[in-house]
DNA sequence: ATGAAAGCGCTAACAG
DNA sequence: CTGTTAGCGCTTTCAT
């Protein structure tokens, strides 16, 4: 790796010249530009990108924060976070959790003692007085901190949509799945909302607690919604994430459930997973594409230091009818 | 954020004796190091790890260079090589090219300029003579180019455990999805060998060239082999990865083929996709762990100046039974 | 238009 | 045991 030192010395010029042809910055003679080039080709100079950073404080990587990497509504987040942070010239280095607070932690640490430019946390499972001594420009996927900007999707918007079609489809009884309560999550707006929303109609939900491998391990899935539809027989409807939608769909079928008659389940998210099924389902879509462009607007905000005019971004969900509720309902009379 | 400088200055010792004394390297009198201590404390000074890493010619962080984020098999494999990474202190910078042949040359450029430790190209998709030059430690996924350490499936036994439960099915005419073929992949040998183990048993073969769309958005993969289907009516055995297989099984159900009894799908690679589907498919599973360790292996034998036994390294694959092959074959007797 | 010199924040070699 | 000095590879004044 030639230096920059070695190129002046074989242009017959100082380093500071040398600096100066490479970024245009300053006056420098034609002919010595060309001695410069010159001497750049033969040695196959390329200047170390990382040094530069060390002067402008800055090296154009963003550290993503994700509680996983398989789970398809997170796979395809970061997928649209790459492709957009790409667009403003920015490299993404993920970090994966699996949900766990130490590292969490650790990865926070190493972010904010190394020179990245920026942080995505959607994997943010501390108390909140750990993100107050921050530094680095950062925003929140979902997790709600005073004083952290936060990009998601209304979920309050996901759980009325949702509890409209089950309103729809006649159900008495609807069971949703809901993660942890522990801290502020945009999404559990969407689970109030449900609630919210079914009682006013008379109708009772039960909630059931799932853990994060609940959500992301199919076996896990598929043991847990077997297990949910023995204890609730009676249930009629069912909203729960795309992984367990499935399973609620294959459970259902080898238990002998008439489905959508008995049994109408809705999956949220709406990834491509729900496409392998025989059964399409009825799904609440994220607009992933819309999260990812306003997270990395949001972000490169914070880095320009430009005023956020909210610190609370949500992105717009829609319904899309599937075969897993009943389309005979009385809405279509 | 406090410098070494201003810890230095309140401790009233000298810049150096502070970094001895936070590296504990070399003496430091347990009184000094108490002041250095309250100092620290006081500034709240946290090393700045990247200008260390100048002096360390290192960062810890490992590029690894992927086609995709969202396709199962992969989006398990960069899980699996980001925790292995992890157990040896490194982190992973993610970087996904979408296979396109420029974006893959611009992230190989931007690993190569910066302290990177390490590369895990696997999505190499460009000439040979564009990795000649690279001069940080590198491992290639599946991409066999000569001088380069490859890690992969045995692929060779993928083909040829495919073939032989195609036999035992009694499959006359079998169609298999292939990729491009422009350079050289370990997972071509598993095609060939697919071809020849059949070809020598009589068996009629059907290679389809697919893009990386039709084997990555499930919607191009409906269409796909909807086409295949239509078009070769008469096949009665069917390789092809996950999502081609979903697709596949889908679209024989909607033509109305007999399952298995007149067609055999076998869906490469087994990752959890395949547990979606209300029939569980035969699979040849890569084992995806052990191609992480196995790769991480190699490259830390390359960072740390180590010869490598070998350049090529294949990891078992085995075939878990389904229930889209015919098991009353004559094996089953 | 060019070069010398200072410095980014830290570490390592060497005196003392 | 501790401080001084030099330097990682580059950029940026500031003279000339």
């Amino acid at each position: 790796m030639a230096s920059i030192r070695e190129v002046a010395k074989l242009a017959q010029v100082a380093p500071s010249t040398v600096s100066r042809a490479l970024n245009s910055s300053g006056y420098v003679a034609e002919e010595t530009r060309e001695k410069i080039k010159a001497a750049v080709a033969e040695l196959d100079y390329v200047p170390n990108q990382w040094i530069r950073n060390l002067y402008r404080q800055s090296t154009g990587i963003i550290g993503v924060v994700a509680p996983g990497l398989i789970h398809p509504f997170f796979s395809s987040l970061w997928n649209h976070l790459e492709l957009e942070l790409r667009k403003f010239g920015y490299n993404m280095m993920l970090c994966s959790t699996g949900g766990d607070e130490q590292r969490e932690r650790e990865y926070l640490d190493t972010l904010e003692r190394n020179l990245f430019d920026g942080v995505i946390d959607g994997a943010a499972v501390l108390p909140d007085e750990n993100y107050a001594k921050l530094e680095k420009p950062i925003v929140f996927l979902d997790r709600i901190v005073p004083g952290i900007p936060v990009v998601s999707s209304d979920h309050r918007q996901g759980g009325e949509l949702a509890a409209k079609k089950f309103l729809e489809c006649g159900c008495r009884k609807v069971l949703h799945t809901v993660g942890d309560r522990q801290y502020r999550l945009q999404s559990h707006e969407g689970d109030d909302a449900l609630d919210r929303y079914l009682q006013e109609h008379g109708v009772e939900t039960i909630r059931e607690e799932v853990s994060w491998d609940d959500t992301t391990d199919y076996a896990s899935c598929y043991k847990l919604t077997k297990k949910l539809l023995t204890a609730h027989p009676d249930v009629d409807g069912v909203l729960a994430s795309d992984l367990q939608a499935a399973a609620f769909l294959k459970a259902a079928a080898s238990l002998g459930i008439d489905m959508p008659g008995k049994l109408n389940i809705i999956a949220y998210d709406g990834t491509f997973v729900t496409d392998f099924n025989s059964t399409t389902p009825t799904a609440i879509v994220q607009d992933v594409r819309t999260i990812a462009r306003q997270t990395v607007a949001v972000l490169l905000k914070r880095i320009n230091g430009q005023q956020l005019a909210q610190d609370q971004i949500v992105v717009p969900i829609t319904l899309v009818e599937g075969e897993t509720t009943n389309r005979t309902s009385f809405k279509a009379k």
